[in-house]
DNA sequence: ATGGTGTTTCCATTGGATGAAATTTCTGTC
DNA sequence: GACAGAAATTTCATCCAATGGAAACACCAT
């Protein structure tokens, strides 16, 4: 694959800006210096372009002028955009109970940027070694049990279960939210594999297949709070 | 206004780009044309930016490849941008106790981009005649109830009342979540005006005071789940 | 003081962004 | 089903905006 045919037309510079925008509100880089080092930018041009980003914004210096953070317009389009998502407050009751079933923190899953998942809403657990807050992470749908399940390789049984694959001593479980298309996201349980063993899995794999196929029916009745 | 001295420096393209996000990501508009027009572009220009950001999942077509809408980075910044705002989930509890006690919508708004007022958590009231998810939304600092707020011009009694104000019939209240270096946010109810006579309202700015300060109490606490 | 790192300004160069015009595709309408 | 009008897309010659090296500046640590 050397010298990728340019794939087709794009602005350069947008996609600089973009990959730094991505970079800082990802939390992946805060300073300049390693805005530039990361997206391999000289730093003046990184500084010129963080600035327009700063202009519109869209990401924001800590108030003494040191680091680059999400600014306030992204907090907005951010809350927009998940607005849209009427998964979230859909599955809101669903996550509510299994964790109340289960005690393991509970998740919601769609699928994300490029061959990702991700996690849009938490429960959290209630017991004291739990898993916690990946909102906003992605993991790869190839070797994830929400990626599995948003792909459609679902066992007969309805659910899909994961040991040690994303993260070691982390077993995750996860169901499908069909919808007449496709699949629409994922309800999944993650915690640690010695509290997940086979047995209980197949408990928790089945109440979520439970709990996300009566979502689904709900997604059937669509909005009458019109626009 | 004539030839606004460069402000300073930016980079053209980018600034367009990001226009054309905030323009398709607010949901201003959907199609080609529409984002050309409204963001003053020729057509070409306008197509090779929204491919970039499409490139970069900033934005997504619908299936059929008709029109744009946000994409799922986009999603996926907005998720850890609002996952950052810790005052969400320390709010819910207080959100959610307002709706019980009046029925009323309940909003948590933070300081958004420009001069406005961002909400950004909501709990939909009971009544069914309600205001209903505003969140996303701005409303701009002058001339609003949160925005009085967040601005500090709070009467002695401790809440701010406005009634038709950013929209005919509707009455706002709010009052401030107290933070050491000033305010972090503030908490609202908005509901129709014939339902929120003066003694009601006096009732509930009361209420929203009462719960504003609990939560800032909460806030002292600082993360002992550190990062 | 001295070197090192991060940040910022400056500016000459050039290659990337631009947008008018042409072409194709998609509407509706008669 | 053919036609007009709008929208989407492609192309390409022009030129201006983005670029990045260099140098100045601001901060530290030592």
């Amino acid at each position: 694959m050397p010298g990728k045919p340019p794939a087709i037309s794009a602005t350069r510079s947008v996609e600089r800006a973009l990959t730094l925008l991505a970079t800082v509100c990802g939390g992946q880089a805060s300073t300049l210096a390693e805005c530039a080092r990361l997206t391999d930018l000289p730093a003046s041009t990184a500084l010129r372009l963080l600035r327009t980003l700063e202009q519109g914004e869209f990401v924001a210096r800590e108030e003494d002028g040191g680091g680059y953070r999400a600014g306030p317009r992204m907090v907005q389009l951010g809350a927009q955009a998940l607005g849209h998502e009427q998964l979230i407050p859909l599955c809101a009751p669903a996550l509510q109970s299994i964790v109340g079933a289960t005690g393991e923190s509970a998740y919601l899953s769609v699928r994300g940027p490029g061959s990702t998942a991700l996690y849009v809403s938490i429960v959290e657990g209630t017991h004291s070694i739990r898993h916690s807050s990946w909102v906003g992470r992605t993991v790869p749908l190839e070797g994830s049990a929400a990626g599995a399940v948003l792909l459609g390789r679902i066992p007969d049984r309805g659910y899909v279960t994961l040991r040690s694959a994303v993260e070691k001593d982390v077993t995750a479980i996860a169901a499908p939210i069909r919808r007449p298309g496709g699949i629409a996201g994922a309800l999944s349980i993650v915690g640690p594999d010695y509290r997940l063993d086979p047995a209980t899995a197949e408990r928790y794999g089945l109440l979520l297949a439970r709990e996300a196929s009566a979502v689904a029916r709900s997604l059937g009745v669509e909005e009458t709070t019109g626009a």
